[in-house]
DNA sequence: CAGCGCATTGCAAGCGATTGCGTGTTTTTC
DNA sequence: GAAAAACACGCAATCGCTTGCAATGCGCTG
């Protein structure tokens, strides 16, 4: 940088944050001589005298779940006009990648972390913690964090009410992972639903991860408890989809036999085979809000933490159907 | 850090590369101190002086795509398994991002960059030629550049004499973006395997970019300048539920009245009403070399840039089907 | 007009690692 | 057994920026 200004002039003038402190001439001066100069300044630098990185971790749980991408990018792009940068890691269930995370973080490469997978009792979680490093939480609530999720109760609810006003009676539900707060939540607002309608869950099995497989095998699962089931809830695209597979595999038609409800409207639902009715959930909107509340944790540590909750939409296609003066599978007598 | 050694020695025993400057039993007596005390290097400080952030940067083009998150997932893993992390931004067509992009970089954030976009004419390439960042290009050749691309011209051939052995002889194709280098190719495949079968192609219609929307768009315009065509080759699994898309609104049949390929097998085009025939690129191994070039480039610059091309792989669903004691459409005769 | 306060800028000490150089010690060589 | 080479490690400068503090100059008040 080669001005007639001392070098530390620059720097107040580079940073808004303390732009204020230098004359307001001098300010475009700079400014534009940088400009000029294509002058950048090195995060290394700039990072370690102030212990900050200008880049925010973002960790995801599982690359085979489409319901990401959408909300990345809009976390980047809130976060990319404050200057932030991303980070991300894959944090499946093993324990190395963890690890690897926690080091990352330990080594101040990350001024905050956004958290969008669902499990609890994480070693990252409690690291965040102790070293209270700012983060938010998306499809999870954590005490004393910022956290933006789907109303997932809501959501299930609505697709047992749908099934319900269809006629459905013995309803089946292939839940998320247990260890999930939207595994825990979806599943509960199943039940409720059921509950004020005075029915009972027809079966319900958890599943271990958001994949197909895991929808066959709990597809499999909820048909050999409730083989009368005439209609099944499920907390993910994938595991419905995993669900028509098996019964595809076993000659049992949906929506013919059998309605089945997803959740996420991830893409390319509308299109498989049948569209499939689902819920859907804002995904740019959980990572725009996500952003911004960590922005505003950032800018403002102190504040109460936000806990933000979004509205589902039940979006019906073909994979339901009402079940008046049509026959569930099971009743037993031929046409 | 307190042992009794210097701070030096100690960098020198954590750093792999130095490691050799000092005694066996110090360094191990150093990595049992340092894991006890949970020490981790600063990367800020360490990339201050040292010019390199342990961080690679990977640009996407468009999160729509389905066909990134494996590969992204394979490049993660393969870097972090070396202490790398990955810094990922989206840049689709947008100015101001590759600015920003450009930025970052010229902040010293990145020690490399790795490209999934295969636009040509882009500065974030031409600002790693200038300042001879080390990248590696997936999807496109950049000379003097490692790439690792799927063999395009070979998948497009595959498609085409997939549906010639079915006895297709109207060929449309809807291609990728003529500003990509898969575009670009896998349009010069398709015509070359018709030329070769002493076809001409029944039409083209460029797409703009690879979504859904686009698909339905060409399929309109393929439509209209070839309403007698049997079949078409697409240059993406998104396009191709485009046409189908558009084919459904118009009481198209597939297969019934007109065949269709994808390509790259993205996840569930299995699922969709037709389970889509397409061509399977190998998006793991296109991360997991890229990544390995990478690494490579970094320890040794000077060696001469690798170009991995893989191959492509023909996956038959139900979309296409033999027009052989069947009519196409357009015959012009009745049942 | 002296004195005070405020606004603006310069000074220089770090931030925590890396690394060229130098010194001390051990091993090799003839 | 002495000189040379190899090996290990410490020393201290340095990377480029931020920031507390000091210094300067200005306008304003009494």
């Amino acid at each position: 940088m080669r001005t007639e200004v001392h070098m530390s002039t620059v720097s107040r003038a580079l940073n808004p944050r303390t732009r204020h402190l230098v004359a307001k001439d001098v300010t475009d001066k700079i400014l534009q001589v940088a400009e000029e100069l294509g002058y950048r300044l090195n995060l290394n630098a700039s990072g370690l005298r102030s212990r900050h990185s200008m880049t925010i971790g973002v960790i995801l749980p599982d690359v085979a779940q489409a319901v990401f991408p959408e909300t990345i990018l809009a976390i980047e792009t809130v976060l990319a006009a404050r200057g932030y940068s991303l980070l991300v890691a894959h944090a499946e269930t093993d324990y190395p990648r963890h690890r690897l995370i926690v080091e990352q973080l330990a080594s101040h490469l990350i001024d905050g972390l956004i958290m969008t997978t669902a499990r609890r009792h994480d070693p990252v979680i409690e690291y965040c913690i102790e070293n209270d490093l700012p983060m938010v939480t998306i499809h999870r609530h954590e005490p004393n964090f910022p956290s933006v999720v789907n109303d997932d109760r809501q959501s299930t609810r609505l697709a047992v009410e749908h099934l319900l006003s269809l006629g459905h009676r013995r309803i089946a539900h292939v839940a998320g992972p247990p260890s999930a707060d939207t595994g825990r939540l979806r599943r509960a607002g199943f039940v409720e639903a059921l509950e004020r309608a005075g029915l009972e869950p027809a079966a319900i099995e958890h599943s271990l991860r958001y994949t197909r497989e895991e929808g066959s095998r709990c597809a499999s699962a909820v048909f050999e408890k409730a083989p009368d089931l005439t209609a099944i809830v499920t907390a993910s695209d994938a595991l419905a989809i995993g669900c028509l597979d098996y019964m595809a595999r076993h000659g049992i038609d949906c929506p013919g036999d059998v309605s089945i409800t997803g959740h996420n409207n991830a893409p390319l639902v509308d299109a498989i085979d049948p569209p499939l009715t689902t819920v859907a959930i804002d995904l740019p909107g959980l990572g725009a809000r996500a952003a911004e509340l960590m922005l505003r944790r950032i800018d403002n540590p102190g504040a109460p933490p936000e806990q933000i909750v979004l509205e589902p939409r039940l979006i019906v296609r073909m994979s339901t159907i009402s079940l008046h003066g049509k026959r569930g599978k099971g009743f037993g007598h031929a046409p």
